[in-house]
DNA sequence: CATGAATGAGATTTCATTCAT
DNA sequence: AATGAATGAAATCTCATTCAT
């Protein structure tokens, strides 16, 4: 005669699971994977060091775990849901939000990805390629089939390399934010993302080269 | 009357400095900063434990000069001594090279690199900041003035902000280099350097919307 | 509902403090407390190494801590009770009760007072004034106002300096004990305490001239 | 063909050894023995921590060596060279004399003594026997005599212990001496030596209870 | 003799993990 | 399931001593 159904029990054991996970990223978020301790993880999650241990393996377990909670792909489904553009000014305006999009969640999430930096290069590979599922840039490949239907329809260049295009252009922002809200916390240059995605934007799709023309035969 | 001359001695302890650096850059490579023993760097380097100690205050001390030794503002260099470029064309050519030189760089260091994103967002401000000097984006400078005198000229866009799009170009490829190189090991793309390279300078330069060849003038 | 009650843990803890307490007291005063290890002091508890510091934060806050334990002011106690003496001969079975405490004291606290003298000189200002609380010659403010009282009832010397006086009686005896007791572990004197207290509070009372007797031409 | 003489390296070593222990005896007071390092005494001799180990075996013996470089019985001799105290006032004035070369003594030497009592509970026997010379109150055997002399001669009390009071008067002083210079270095009551010391000779003399003045010629 | 780099044993301290309650 | 005291391996760092130069 169980207190609590099993379908209880196991929503009330993915609640506590969750609770240690939120507090073991917030606690890798401030000091790193190796530095942060089981004792101060425990403590966030408002439990005692050993119960941590009825959830998890070990402390490296937390970190795999992690990202299955965090990640929620938020871009690609903004993609994915967005109606392909049909000329340059409906990509123009998707990838503006799309792009706005990912500053968002990368400013969101700033203190989890010190913790994906620090800790990704020594994981198994296993859980590397988990933690790459976060990377926002992953969206990429929703933005590429769009990139590869703009050159078919004619509205991008023809010679145009989607795959690697769809990389390049949140390349252009992902450094930005790296820097400034990942590894440093400061600003690289004196202006805010409302001016830095506009110009990132229009230099993918129109270049540093001056358009000749205004020519009405446009 | 010393055994050995003052310089000898300097040249000598500043060998075994970069020894015990290359061996630290090694070790801090493969294990990370914390996972790195001191014991081990020490093996690596061919000396006791407590060598290391005659040379380095700590080991901690030996992330921050690790830089010291390897930084060679190679980029910034081959952009200050490369002559303004006066043309979209000479322009095209010397961001190329640029570019290559970059991905080269960083495929060198990519070891280091590693211990680079590890340990930066938990190191002492100070330490972060001699660190950051590290990053090839900060010959942007150098590329910046390149930008704006394109400006003036006439070659580039009136509208572009050369700040902005002096960190937008090297962040285009950055970011293939971090996750390909640095983090994952792996590719992200079906393509190499030698193509990826020439498409985001070209996109940086031209965009992805095809010009408007119609005009005679073109 | 925790397992044990507040109180018991609480008592359980400061059981446990206590045990490492006596067990640091012992080896600090077998080695000093510079050559003393930790290891060793939680052999001698019974412990692990790494259990000692679920108790006390370092090494040195052991030593801070044992006087806490030890010292009970039995002296100052002893005086306090004592009804003001108001004749000599009340004065001087005091004095000799008082010595004899003071020695059988410093005999019982002996192997402890070998890590204080040894460790006091180079301890931090605040750990040296909770120390030199263990003196027992620190009973002296209560003496004090005794011989005070006795010059002003006039049994004692009307010029007699209270303030030097009992701090002079106590020292008369503490530097053999110090001397024969902590330091050396061997007599200075061919004589017991038996002997050696009586002359020292007659010399004190009576001093080393001999009174002159009633004697008519006195 | 020796550059020198026998004689004059013999010298020179002298020379060396006093100028090593001289060093030693600044660090160890200031540190304590076994937070010296070998090193900072090398430092403060002016000479490679190597070059100690020509003249002494280790760091052990520089503590059994230095008191015969400090130990100068100038107390002893003060003493022997006095001439024998004839009445109460000679003697007087001989204490007062000797009382203040003590405390002179200890002031000069406290820094020192502080290594003395930090080290000597846990020095091997001989290294202890040899320290404790240094102490000011084995002076005391020449005041012994002194004091037995005062007795035959009939000026000090016929029942007076010589040995005990020898050591005794010395011990009011020491007391005062070892807590104020050496162990604190703060004043345990409001008076400059130049009143303790009298108030201390007039209580070994005369005691703290007043001289029957009854008598007419008293 | 003088030097000081090299050594490595040993000390303190941390912390992931276990397990009796 | 929850606890947290106990553990002890492991890490960093110190320093007396040696020895080639």
């Amino acid at each position: 005669m169980p207190r609590v159904t099993a379908a209880a029990k196991a929503r009330l054991e993915g609640t506590r699971r969750t609770q240690i996970l939120a507090a073991a990223a917030v606690v890798f978020a401030r000091k790193g994977f190796d530095r942060a301790t089981v004792t101060e993880i425990a403590r966030a999650a408002g439990l005692a060091e050993g119960s941590i241990y009825n959830y998890f393996r070990s402390k490296e377990e937390l970190l795999v775990y992690i990202p299955r909670q965090l990640a929620q792909p938020v871009l690609a489904a903004l993609l994915e849901q967005a109606p392909m553009p049909a000329t340059v000014e409906e990509m123009e305006a998707l990838l503006l939000r799309l792009a706005g999009a990912m500053v968002e969640r990368v400013r969101t999430h700033s203190r989890f990805l010190k913790v994906f930096f620090s800790a990704l290069p020594y994981l198994s590979p296993a859980a590397r390629d988990t933690y790459m599922q976060l990377l926002p840039m992953y969206a990429s490949s929703a933005l590429e089939r769009m990139l590869r239907e703009g050159v078919r329809t004619g509205y991008l260049r023809k010679d145009l390399n989607p795959v690697i295009a769809a990389r390049v252009l949140p390349g252009m922002l992902m450094f930005f934010l790296m820097v400034q809200e990942v590894l440093t916390g400061r600003r690289m240059v004196p202006y805010g993302y409302d001016e830095i995605i506009p110009e990132a934007v229009r230099v993918f799709l129109y270049g540093a080269v001056p358009r000749r023309r205004a020519s009405p035969a446009g």
